[in-house]
DNA sequence: TATCCATTTTGATTCAGATCAATCAAAGCA
DNA sequence: TGCTTTGATTGATCTGAATCAAAATGGATA
């Protein structure tokens, strides 16, 4: 259901990086680049930059000069309406990359908002583009993270169109566990960095609405919430959960 | 809110096409490239194919080796869960470019089914990034394609995550409404390709509140219907009704 | 430590949209 | 020409989530 945009399940133990500012090893663009390549690469990101949490590491209707790969941290982006109407479009982790959004009229046309102290690497797209062409591999691999993120944005067209609170929560969870567990972390025990506000933006439910979906959970043993910790007990359950609202008594 | 993945709006009339299989002149790619650019692109644009309506331009879990430029017809996209779930992820018009969620894997991601007889042009990937390195401008101009339907799924996102039913279609119209403009027709006045059951599919509605929702926009004068035949009456307040739930009446 | 504010949980009530069902219209076909 | 199928409309009822409201919890700070 829920994809991600990074690329980490595959093998980058191999690569050492020659970037002085910004270890390129976490990123998720030298996938498959040779050592000399991935020289090249480390001059094009440019700058390390710090963003504290609730800060902003970039806004809408703001001119649009690179992308931003995701190093330590937990970021959300959201877009909003003239009318004040707010959504929230991801919740993004290391290894991730920004921006991608703002390609189409180098404008940015979401916020992007740290929730929790966050460090990224700025990479300035002109000259991204302008490497790929003599690195095919990495022009190869830019696109499939573009495409990944038109696919991981059909999953969640999906999530808001067809189900259930309850089934939106088990989804989200999901997604969480596998992309923490991808990246080192337990997938069963985990943290969540937004709140019941922003869960439910992000899923098109109101946070009453959210909460009572984790209570529900909870009171059938399938996870264990404590404020923002949360253990899943079942995960073969949570996934049922997730996937037949239609054929469930 | 909904946008497109086209870029029609762009001046493209200085163009003359040299490919003698597909006109390349109502493509979307050719956009401010010089004439003998635009014969490098024609070699790559390699064949014509015609899709009936009914028909698949591809499928869900299929290999993917080409893009694919509408140059004429109506087409829906659309992914389905293993439980049978569906949902239709985008209308699709002239000009506009499908299979760009299947770059991520190498596997369609999705169903394309015409919803009139279409003609598209095939443009095999591979080469389109070939010849991508070579002429920067393409490039450029594909990276804002992507992006531009991320931009397109957000928009969706955050009608299917925070709009009422009606705002919902308005929207839907309105997006219609543009998108025939921009392509030369009438922009009050239009024939719907699709039934009821798969705008609501798009939209996270059942088939009857999409009529019910209709005949509401009907009742208030705002647009006329028959049956598939759409006129818009007023649209400066299908603009308003779209966009102001939480202050109105 | 006490106070304040933000966040979360839970309950009661309401409402928009889903569901169930009937009717109607148009298109294809024997 | 009647028959069947598909799609659209409309009505009645039901239900899941929103809304309104209150209490509980937690974290930050003076």
């Amino acid at each position: 259901m829920l994809s991600d945009t990074s690329l980490h399940h595959l093998d980058i133990s191999h690569i050492r990086s020659s970037c002085a500012s910004c270890s390129l090893r976490e990123l998720c663009l030298p996938v498959g680049l040779n050592e000399q390549e991935v020289q090249v690469l480390g001059d094009v990101v440019s700058s390390k930059r710090k963003v504290q949490r609730g800060g902003y590491l970039h806004r809408t209707g703001t001119k649009f000069q690179s992308l931003f790969a995701i190093r330590s941290g937990f970021l959300k982006t959201c877009v909003l309406e003239q009318d004040g109407r707010q959504q929230v479009t991801g919740f993004h982790m290391t290894g991730e990359l920004l921006g991608l959004d703002a390609i189409s009229t180098d404008i940015h046309t979401c916020d992007a908002i740290a929730l929790e102290d966050s460090e990224v690497c700025e990479i300035p797209f002109a000259k991204l583009e302008e490497i790929s062409r003599t690195i095919p591999s990495l022009m190869r691999h830019f696109h499939k993270i573009m495409s990944r993120e038109i696919v991981r944005d059909h999953g969640v067209m999906l999530l808001l169109g067809s189900m259930k609170a309850e089934e939106r929560l088990a989804s989200f969870l999901l997604n969480l566990s596998r992309r923490f567990l991808m990246r080192g972390y337990s997938e069963s025990e985990f943290n969540l960095r937004m709140t019941r506000e922003e869960i439910g933006s992000y899923l098109g439910l109101k946070l009453e609405t959210v909460s009572r979906a984790f209570s529900k959970l909870q009171d059938e043993n399938i996870i264990t919430v404590d404020n923002k910790h949360i253990q899943i007990n079942d995960l073969a359950r949570l996934k049922i959960k997730m996937g037949n609202s239609s054929c469930v008594t």
